[in-house]
DNA sequence: AGAATTGATAATCATGGCTTATCAAATAGA
DNA sequence: TCTATTTGATAAGCCATGATTATCAATTCT
């Protein structure tokens, strides 16, 4: 072992990484460049290969830098999070549950997670981002969300999948359309009618499903538009751009002029599924999971 | 802030948190117990809470203590483990590269992407399988591939897909065909003709495509054959079972009697994308990430 | 009480992190 | 091509701070 690494090192690292120039980052970190530059050299011997290639005026990162950036960042960031982790402790909460979901996880699921857990444990206090799937995937993975609310089927294979809200589709028209929940005989009649859709890199379990149940009509749907926000296509349909199929549970919260027809005949259901890493040590965790089976049970 | 944390802080009070003796600890650590005492005030003015209580001659974990012990030892770890994984890629053992491609890939894209690979960090060492789109997806999933190269428009939530070559199509047909690259009018002369195509489950993106090329051009092929095989669909067509719509790249790299017609004047174009898993750790994937990006541009 | 622990404090030493001054090499501009 | 500028690396010195020794107050044990 040549030298003693310290987090000096990896929060220098991290900006030159960033940076690419020692000048700039030395300056962000408000020393001097050579300092700079002997840390750094510091960092390399102690890990014995080079961080950085410093060839021809330009500084680039090495394949071992790549590598060692992430784990850098990872690094600095689970020691912050610890100590956030420990203020609240000391302020005798029981900590911090960071929860990422789906625009369409907020109607039901989301309120009634929060709710219970603050009448279970007062003490717990819960942060909330709204992510696409890939998203809370990624955030999940880097340390930065405890627990996703997603529609998927798959998840990486250091991931728990647990599916709390299985939901009926339902076909969203205008008002002013000629179909309406009491008329509506079956989805084959809206096989001519332009369709607005949640992005396909949204969510592709989403768009795969209604895709399958244009099938099961017999006929391939026009799409007209695509969206990443409810709200957007909600405004479409009401300016009778299209018409929508988007989980039942999506007709509360907004104030919209649209009709939904709910699909309760076909065998599709929008499944919601809570994501957590298996390995994941916060303690307010397992109580939020043991919550979550009691209120799906 | 008060203080700002160093690895030293946490090496010294997991080994105080271990032995709950200071002397005894600071012994173990070759230091002087004033030292140690020190540093782990600083520590806990750091985080400004206690970790120990100190009354009463008996020295024992806070409730933080506690919670703060298990952080720390997955700290310290987790940069150990980090270090092993780079001395590994500092041997060049781990700075693999394995790469899966369809067929049609490996006239161009490939051996670019090789060669500057070659260059800029000769130290990785690549691996190669031909494999279909699925097949690749598969193997990506399985983390058996760390870069496949598809015609895909979709892959799942956890990868990433990256265009890196957008080529014509070409109509291939044998030298006896009345048609050739000079008097060809448009597709729909083509009308009558029998195709041979590659196979709907080989690629779906690119069966797909040929379907809407002939649609626009108002017909629908008449299929004769289908395979998976590049080569043996230019048998087919040198034997005249039938004229067949490839990526024009795989004019290159065979040597048949058929004639490519390429299709400039129609929309469609045959993309083939990178793709890989965003999750992949892999150090020496991100610098291929660049490259491409810097190939592309 | 006296002896022997405990961790905290005080004063001092010295390692090494950071500074300024400077260099060689590459680049940009005229 | 020649100069001016910019790059990161090197050299020498300063000083902040980690670590040391000496000591103390508090507790426990005999």
């Amino acid at each position: 072992m040549a030298y003693q690494i310290e987090l000096r090192h990896l929060r220098y690292f991290l900006v030159v990484a960033q940076e690419l120039h020692f000048r700039r980052a030395a300056e962000k970190l408000c020393i001097s460049q050579p300092g700079l530059s002997t840390q750094i050299k510091q960092l390399e011997e102690g890990l014995q290969l080079p961080l950085f290639h410093r060839d021809k005026k330009k500084v680039s990162l090495t394949a071992a830098g790549h590598y060692f950036k992430e784990e850098a960042a990872f690094l600095l960031n689970h020691l912050e999070r610890a100590k956030t982790q420990l203020r609240l402790l000391g302020d005798g909460h029981l900590g911090e549950l960071r929860i990422g979901f789906l625009g369409s996880a907020m109607q039901r699921v989301i309120p009634d997670l929060l709710v219970a857990l603050k009448k279970q444990n007062p003490k717990v206090r819960t942060s909330l981002e709204e992510l696409s799937n890939r998203a809370q995937i990624d955030a999940l993975q880097r340390d930065r969300l405890d627990m996703g609310f997603v529609r998927l089927k798959r998840v990486p294979p250091d991931m728990v999948l647990y599916p709390v809200y299985r939901d009926t589709f339902s076909v969203v028209v205008p008002k002013s359309h000629g179909i309406n929940a009491a008329n509506f005989k079956g989805m084959h009649e809206l096989a001519q009618e332009d369709f607005i859709l949640f992005s396909q890199a949204y969510s592709p379990l989403y768009y795969d499903t209604v895709m399958s149940i244009c099938e099961d009509a017999g006929f391939t749907p026009r799409i007209s538009h695509k969206s990443v926000h409810a709200h957007t296509i909600f405004k479409l349909v009401e300016n009778t751009l299209g018409i929508a199929i988007v989980p039942t549970a999506l007709q509360y919260g907004f104030d919209l002029k649209v009709d939904f027809i709910e699909l309760k005949n076909i065998r599709q259901r929008a499944v919601l599924s809570a994501v957590w890493k298996a390995q994941n040590r916060n303690p307010v965790l397992p109580p939020t999971i043991e919550l979550l089976k009691k209120l799906h049970d």
